[in-house]
DNA sequence: TTGCAATTCAAACAAACGTTTGATACATAC
DNA sequence: GTATGTATCAAACGTTTGTTTGAATTGCAA
């Protein structure tokens, strides 16, 4: 009975993708997320092995999900400037992160995973970070001049992708601090452009060493330097 | 006796700094702890009132220590200029979270809190994080003019702060990503100037709208937008 | 209908956990 | 020396957890 089979086995991970992104991998019960999934306590041995293996499936499901609602080319179209990919980059990230709720657990249990890791991480790694990392090197790249040193692109490339890490990340922090902003879909727009401003304008200054609006360069002198 | 008393209590706040912060709240035991700290296992209950009294107690310890250690004014002499206060800024931000081996305790305790927040997130916010976010919204103000509009000025301090606590919460990437770069000591300026750069360089293409660095505000057409 | 495999079920198991308990040891004041 | 409070100890306690077990049910093919 196919439907029947991943009936079960699709409940049992949806209610364990909630659950886990909720509580964390130790504090979470299988009789938690079995009651929640309505289905008996020796399915989770069955369908997956034990609880590691039902946290590893999990995680494939969540991010599958992920990806196919948010791919890293989403909202890109063929002929876009790099600024626009920039945009495009920044806007699907937090998508697919943190600003649609229906992408609440994978955003969660990736950052779970990044402070706490397990084999998955490295999954994740392989399947996904480091191509979205790369795209955004690219992107980086196309936005500096030619001749640009390897180290300027990383540090560029993860300055940036820290702003938008940090949406998630800062989520229990921004609600104390300032209770007001829901962090939802009406704050998507804003706080793409505020990120892509803030980094399309420190690209160029990087790119130009502008005198006028890059000081760091020029007229700094620093009295901490050993 | 109290050279005894505060030596077993402390003894078991050193080991539960520590563990706590290697394997989170929920799968630290305070059989691990004890046994790291060599004393009884009702010592816990005896001195903290249990499990919960630990943690508090200890995140109290180690957060005392960080500050103690690099205080929000680290570096920061009487005559700083902006540029010169946010380096110090930067800096001693990196060393109190991730640079300085002796607080990786209390930056992966702080990663730990913000992922999973308990009580002690509130207590954080109230003894450190609003008053050290609040110094850096200051700085921003005096790098960008005068009539900047709040929303600007609170998103380049987020953006800045991101920058920051990318190196906290990436470690595990950064690890697998570029096992080469060990994130101690040694790459501590490098680090700062690089996140300074590229934060004056964005704070100046916002300040003056220039042109030639800004396209942002000037030739920019959105495709995504509604 | 029978046989076999897949699936589900309730109960049991063994281990682990934080807390509690009561005894003992230690420290100090009178 | 006695009394009191503090601190430590080993064992026990009650609860919880993931896993296992064997029986029952379901599904499907011949």
């Amino acid at each position: 009975m196919d439907t029947e089979q991943s009936e079960t086995r699709t409940r049992i991970l949806e209610a364990a993708a909630a659950i886990f992104a909720e509580h964390g991998y130790a504090a979470t019960t299988i009789r938690q997320i079995c009651s929640q999934a309505q289905v008996n306590l020796a399915a989770v041995n069955y369908h997956f092995g034990g609880k590691e293996g039902l946290y590893r499936e999990t995680i494939r499901f969540v991010r599958a999900r992920a990806y196919e609602r948010y791919p890293i080319t989403y909202g890109l179209s063929a002929d876009a400037s790099p600024e626009q990919q920039l945009r495009a980059f920044i806007r699907s990230f937090l998508l697919r992160t943190s600003f649609d709720e229906a992408n609440h657990d994978f955003g969660t249990i990736v950052m779970r995973e990044m402070v706490e890791p397990t084999a998955a991480l490295d999954m994740m790694l392989d399947e996904g970070i480091r191509s979205m990392f790369g795209q955004l090197v690219g992107i980086v790249q196309k936005l500096l001049p030619e001749d640009m040193d390897a180290e300027t692109i990383l540090a560029s490339a993860r300055s940036i992708i820290s702003q938008c890490l940090f949406y998630l990340f800062s989520r229990s922090v921004i609600s104390r601090m300032s209770p007001e902003e829901k962090m939802g879909q009406e704050d998507l727009d804003r706080v793409t452009e505020q990120i892509l401003l803030f980094s399309l304008s420190a690209l160029h200054g990087i790119s130009t060493g502008c005198q006028s609006c890059n000081p760091a360069k020029s007229n700094f002198q620093d009295p901490n330097r050993p």
